[in-house]
RNA sequence: GACCCUUUCAUCUAGUGGCCAAGGAUAUUGCGUUUUCAUCGCAAAAACAAAGGUUCAAAUCCUUUAGGGGUCGCCA
């Protein structure tokens, strides 16, 4: 079965580079019937924080992503590594190190100086003497002194890294707590994890964790190594361009599904399509057909993709979403009408709620450009025999078939073009130019509305 | 600086030695549809980082160079 997790530090919001690998996870152990878990890493006391917790799991509820099971926490698990650590000690695979800070800073700056990379240079592996006073040790894990670390990474293929670069780490802090590299190849083995994805800032933290699973005894799993997403230049994402808060994406009105749309083509593809529901997604995706090099953020491809699912979405599910960006047309008898007028102009949330304002309230202003064009000539005298014609229409006014009638009629009536009177009468309506088209407007608004909103503005004319 | 990863249109990508004078999508531009805007339809422009090899044949394999990213913590 495979087992897949998620393993974010505390320390913050979940952005989207994060939440790409927890999809990508997710997908993979969705697909294969099997689990995936979730693993909070907060062995640094001094960084928890319990909010950053709470705001991983609201991102993962909104985009509905469920993990299995509880969720880990190494900071109660303390006592688990504190018995692997003696375990090593006594089979003499780690060992204490008394070299203080100062000695271990001159060190690095020596390595760099040299023009080497800095690491430590097992100067107590096989310490017998007395230790120096005063210094409380660190546990360093004897890593191979030769050779390569080699491992299969799943998206970059076979990895060989020198044992010499790979030195003897730390497993537990002077004050006993024990580090990353240490926990993470603990608990990986320990939930049984067969599948590890995780970003490509992490392809040097594993030939150390392989020196942990080696001296351990236990099975190493499949690596997955995503690389990293940047900004449009290709530089390091920041939070100007697309690291911020998952839910900030909620915010500015996506939808969870283009969110994700958009996170599983960046750097995963299958052939030529584009659109995937969830269901797709999690039939489709392979670790195998993830990219090897890292791709750019780019917003307008969301934003397609999120206008798309607009566009598809249910009239009643719409107007359930829209609630929460000021926009409450949940029981209004013309919902179907409203939501058909502007789902296609609108991207977002936010602008199809802007768009649907735009008709319902009844315009502030007039803009100016558009006044200036629309209201010239014999504006005013159209406008008003337009009131005319609707007013003593005969047969009821209910659809927008019935109202485009209506225009069809005086149009003709009066041999002008549709211009004529389509232009000033939906700045009259809206305010501008722009917008849905009349027929649906009117139908919307209704007869009583459109006179109102038309004597109004005749009157400034 | 050292080590590791990576390099196809502006962007996301297809492509695993011949099907590629490189396909799709977004964005851009033009045309059409439309009373406006949007949607939609059609079209255009747009890339194998460079140089050397290997091969009958290279975007695909190898080498070097250049660009980008990552890592070098008693952070995760």
């Amino acid at each position: 079965m495979i087992r897949t997790r998620f393993a974010p530090s505390p320390t913050g919001y979940l952005h989207i580079g994060g939440l790409r690998t927890a999809l990508f996870s997710w997908l993979w152990a969705r697909k294969n019937k099997g689990k995936f878990l979730l693993r909070i890493e907060d062995t640094d006391l001094s960084r928890n924080s319990d909010k950053a917790v709470d705001a991983i799991l609201e991102a993962f509820n909104w985009v509905g992503m469920s993990y299995d099971g509880d969720a880990i926490f190494q900071s109660k698990r303390f006592d688990i590594y504190k018995k692997y650590i003696d375990k090593l000690l006594e089979e003499g695979k780690a060992y204490r190190c008394y070299m203080s800070r100062e000695e271990l800073d001159t060190l690095r700056a020596e390595q760099m100086a040299r023009g080497e990379r800095a690491r430590y240079d097992g100067r107590y592996r096989d310490f017998r003497g007395t230790p120096p006073e005063g210094i409380k040790p660190v546990i360093r894990i004897k890593a191979p002194q030769e050779g390569n670390i080699i491992f299969n990474d799943g998206i970059k293929g076979e990895i060989s890294i020198a044992s010499t670069e790979v030195d003897d780490f730390i497993i537990a802090r002077s004050d006993g707590t024990p580090t990353y590299n240490f926990v993470v190849a603990i608990d990986d083995a320990l939930m049984g994890l067969t599948d590890v994805i995780r970003g490509d800032d992490h392809l040097y933290n594993t030939p150390k964790q392989i020196v942990v699973y080696r001296a351990l005894g236990f099975k190493i799993p499949n690596f997955y190594h995503v690389a990293m997403i940047n900004n449009e230049q290709g530089k390091k994402l920041s939070k100007r361009d697309g690291a911020t808060d998952v839910m900030e994406y909620k915010n500015m009105g996506y939808l969870p599904e283009a969110l994700l749309n958009f996170l599983v083509r960046l750097g995963w593809s299958h052939g030529d399509q584009e659109i995937f529901t969830i269901d797709e997604m999690i039939e489709l995706f392979d670790p195998k057909n993830i990219n090897r090099s890292s791709s750019n953020y780019n917003l307008d491809k969301l934003l397609w993709l999120n206008s798309h699912y607009i566009k598809n979405m249910s009239n009643e599910k719409l107007a359930t979403l829209l609630k929460e960006y000021g926009v409450d047309i949940v029981e209004h008898n013309r919902l179907n009408l409203i939501l058909n007028a502007t789902k296609e102009r609108g991207k977002t949330l936010v602008e199809l709620a802007n768009q649907i304002n735009l008709i319902l309230k009844a315009p502030k202003e007039y803009d100016k450009k558009s006044s200036k064009r629309a209201f010239r000539g014999e504006a005013k005298e159209i406008l008003k025999k337009f009131i005319i014609l609707l007013q003593s229409w005969e047969t009821p006014l209910d659809a927008p078939a019935d109202y485009h009638k209506v225009l069809e009629k005086f149009v003709s009536d009066n041999s002008i073009g549709f211009g004529k009177i389509g232009q000033p009468l939906r700045v009259g309506l809206l305010g501008s130019m722009r917008g849905s088209g009349l027929d649906e407007i009117m139908a919307i608004l209704g007869v009583d509305e459109v006179v109102k909103r038309v004597d109004r503005v005749v009157a400034t004319l």
